[in-house]
DNA sequence: TATATAATTGGAAACGCTTCCAAACAATTT
DNA sequence: AAATTGTTTGGAAGCGTTTCCAATTATATA
């Protein structure tokens, strides 16, 4: 692979011309820059990244470490992420903290180490897996970083979630003020904070309203289809009296909805569903599924802008608000 | 940031026993490991790759270059691209060749290039939007670079790939075979090669059971929810007779379901649908969705594993054969 | 104990780039 | 024509590693 000086010694010039021709910000003259360029493509010229960034001290490349790189809506979280970084000619290097089978209990911060000695200019951390005081560690020695999805006050300005807990609250409102009264629940994963706190806010607004929710009347899910059809089925079993339905988020709505209609039950006419992060999937569901809107894109895009300007020192805009949404569609029944 | 240089001179030792402390793989005494080690740990040191690939020319890292980096299955493969990696502790750098608003016309050998020069040591090239003289010019200078979801005879051994057109051909099969003489169709994307192969499949097998499908029973979709559900719709409006709607991927699938449901037709007593891809969401249907079984995550797997082999001297077992499967669960009524 | 062999060690050279500085050249002013 | 100013240029130094070689130290053998 051809280097700075064959370039250099086939146009006739130092490597120093070379250099300040591909970076274009030094002045040149005509006449070497049109030397140099068609150096550069007979010899398919292409400058080493590695070279590059041991001197400059800039990789131009974010890393993402996450653990929730899989689920339906979050590939377009990555594209959207990826995508505002090629905007600004950056690159994202990813990995995926979440390997608990490979055996290795230091695998969180292990992996960022790796994300960090490879360069990357600054880290996005994508979930709530990883302990607080892990990041509080990462961040001192690593400033550049921005948590996406999770929340530590200590670094507030860095973080961008969402307010799990007042949405759990607000659905839960939501099912009360259309005459439920006896609701049941496959909540989210309460291995993740986020799935718990969607439940307590839920909860508390079913005590708000005098209701008590009776423990076999809440599943632990998974967010996953399967698990939603599973829940269903030992709801079913245990015959109990419930009108509504919350889930922990919409891909188990989903399978809720197919299995509850497979055995009977109409929704919402027998039962209502009310699901969680308004999908893609969600108004395609039959009935198109009432929910919570999570901005996951908005959140991201803020994610990434806010490290962009950290970074590079560039000043793009960046929300720090995400409302609460509540998308009310037809599998919720107003009873009153 | 500590350097090598750092840590030598805390350790009392030569930079020398350093690196082959960290590298592990030339001897060194146990009493030198263990003040390295220990200087390591203080300083919180760590090798910058940059300059390691810088000599090594080894950059632990393979590119994904990838257009279809969003929809529902392909996190999922994404995962299990980057779950091989980090077993063989490598990393990987995305990037999305489908920046078509950005203006640049030569965006992808650009963004190809750009993964070349940060040093990938092979590429991954996701999906079929990128032209077999491209891919022929990029293989020229740098080889270590598979196909994955695409084919190129030239380069039959990096290629993984499905064979889409019998999949097409099976699916129309297996509608006749269950009695439909009648049948629509919301095609893929004929934007991709994939989408179009497994339609001609399609027709070739109706042309082969002297069924004739008029242009009028024919949509071309892309993929997305809402536009099976505005195929339907027309289709409906259309006022045509069939009795069966073959469908280009499960998520059209789903919400032609959907659509037809809450239309009044009953799935599958009055239209049966069939789907393509066997996602996550296909058991999930209501009725539960007949399909074809796309493997893309063992096709992934082989496509990786195949470069791991070529780029690091490694000897994974690799798949080159994926067989058509056709997954029949409830959306198809037999008319026989 | 002296010698031959093996294991370990330190540090120079090299990787390909950017940046800096002094030198060369060009344009302007006196 | 000489002096001043501004622009462009070449290439040395340095970025933080790995790798190599010669030198040192430890071990085995006679």
């Amino acid at each position: 692979m051809a280097t700075i000086i064959d370039v250099a010694k086939l146009a006739g010039v130092g490597i120093g011309s070379v250099s300040r021709v591909i970076n274009g910000k030094d002045s040149v003259s005509d006449k070497t820059k049109l030397k140099v360029n068609k150096a550069i493509k007979a010899l398919n010229y292409k400058p080493n990244q590695s070279a590059r960034s041991l001197v400059s001290k800039k990789f131009n490349t974010i890393g993402i470490w996450g653990t929730e790189l899989a689920g339906t809506f979050n590939s377009q979280t990555l594209r959207v992420i990826d995508h505002e970084l090629i905007t600004h000619e950056k690159h994202c290097l990813v990995t995926n903290g979440d390997i608990s089978n490979l055996g290795n209990p230091n695998v969180a911060i292990d992996s960022v180490n790796d994300l960090i000695s490879k360069g990357c200019d600054g880290i996005i951390f994508w979930g709530t897996d990883i302990t607080h005081f892990d990041i509080g560690f990462i961040e001192k020695y690593f400033p550049n970083i921005v948590l996406l999805n999770n929340r530590i006050e200590k670094f507030d300005q860095k973080c961008f979630y969402f307010n799990h807990y007042k949405a759990g609250y607000i659905a839960g409102q939501h099912l009360v003020d259309n005459g439920h009264k006896s609701i049941a629940c496959i909540t989210g994963d309460f291995q993740t904070e986020d799935g718990r706190k969607r439940h307590e806010g839920f909860l508390d607004s079913m005590k708000d309203n005098n209701i008590t929710v009776p423990s076999e009347f809440i599943i632990e899910g998974d967010y996953s289809f399967i698990k939603g059809q599973e829940s269903v089925m030992t709801l079913l079993k245990r015959n109990l009296d419930f009108t509504a339905l919350f889930c922990g988020n919409d891909q188990s709505a989903m399978s809720a909805i197919a299995t509850l209609t497979s055995n009977g039950f109409n929704v919402p006419d027998d039962i209502s569903v009310f699901g969680y992060d308004d999908n893609d999937i969600a108004p395609f569901t039959s009935p198109p599924l009432s929910t919570i809107r999570v901005p996951f894109d908005d959140m991201a895009l803020a994610a990434v802008r806010y490290l962009l300007n950290t970074c590079y020192d560039l000043q793009l805009s960046v929300e720090h608000n995400f409302p609460v949404e509540l998308i009310e569609r037809k599998s919720v029944r107003n009873l009153t």
